[in-house]
DNA sequence: ATTGATGCAAATGATTTGCACCGTG
DNA sequence: CACGGTGCAAATCATTTGCATCAAT
């Protein structure tokens, strides 16, 4: 069985075609696409699927941790397969949005630490600029 | 005159006491706040004074480089006077949210046009963890 | 067979917009 | 006194929800 597949059954989660679908396509994308750009790019595939099902879908992943929902700003939700919280850049040209390095986090996260007596659990760092392309 | 009427007027905005209410409460706040938040703390002072006025009014003030929007991740944007794009740590117990000073930038900023192609221009950097009250 | 999932349509909630009236410059 | 600003109500738009039907276990 495909390595989504099983991921849902662990989860306790019924595996539906939509939820194969749904979740392999953010597998295997590098996108991070909303709501409305997953329901479209299925549309083909699953003709009578509603973007209802696309967004309670979505928020069952999002809940069983197999997907993270992205900000960036714009009037809509991205997602992610990447569940790690790491950094994003932003072109602000093209709208693409890519994923940073982990790594990145180390130094900042001290620093925070550092300066405020907050208990750190998470962050959200975007970064905003021109890519290689449209700079 | 005030410093927020001459601020408006040097923008070539018309002072009106609405405005002035807004700009001198996010001026004077630490709190960022939402538009909803703003409109309640003015009722008293304009009863009559829309909530789509502060919308309205907000989108100027932005606009103009006078506010910023924050979009903590929350379903509604926050207002914050000061419009450097500084790190903001968000207390995910109590919901506050406060500033972190703006020298902590300087080495993720290096640090990610070392890692990227990308012109930078901007960034977002949101923490998240209990304030030194709620941990 | 049960229980949870789907899909449609209607509801929500933040924000925006149209327009008549009003106040600032 | 002209024009931008205000306030009300209606419109948007992303997301959510209710409910009847359907399919996975």
């Amino acid at each position: 069985m495909e390595e989504a597949a099983a991921l849902l059954k662990q989860k306790g989660l019924k595996v539906t075609p939509q939820r194969l679908a749904i979740l392999n396509l953010l597998r295997n994308t590098k996108e991070h696409p909303t709501a409305e750009t997953i329901y479209k790019k299925l549309a083909s595939d699953f003709p009578t699927m509603s973007l209802a099902t696309v967004y309670k879908t979505l928020e069952i992943l999002k809940n069983m941790g197999l997907i993270q929902e992205l900000n960036v700003g714009e009037s809509s939700f991205r997602y992610d397969a990447n569940t790690n919280s790491h950094p994003h850049v932003v072109c602000i040209s093209c709208g693409k949005v890519e994923d940073l390095d982990e790594s990145l986090l180390k130094d900042v996260l001290e620093e925070v630490s550092q300066y405020t007596d907050y208990k750190l659990v998470d962050q959200k760092l975007y970064f905003y600029g021109y890519c290689p392309i449209c700079r």
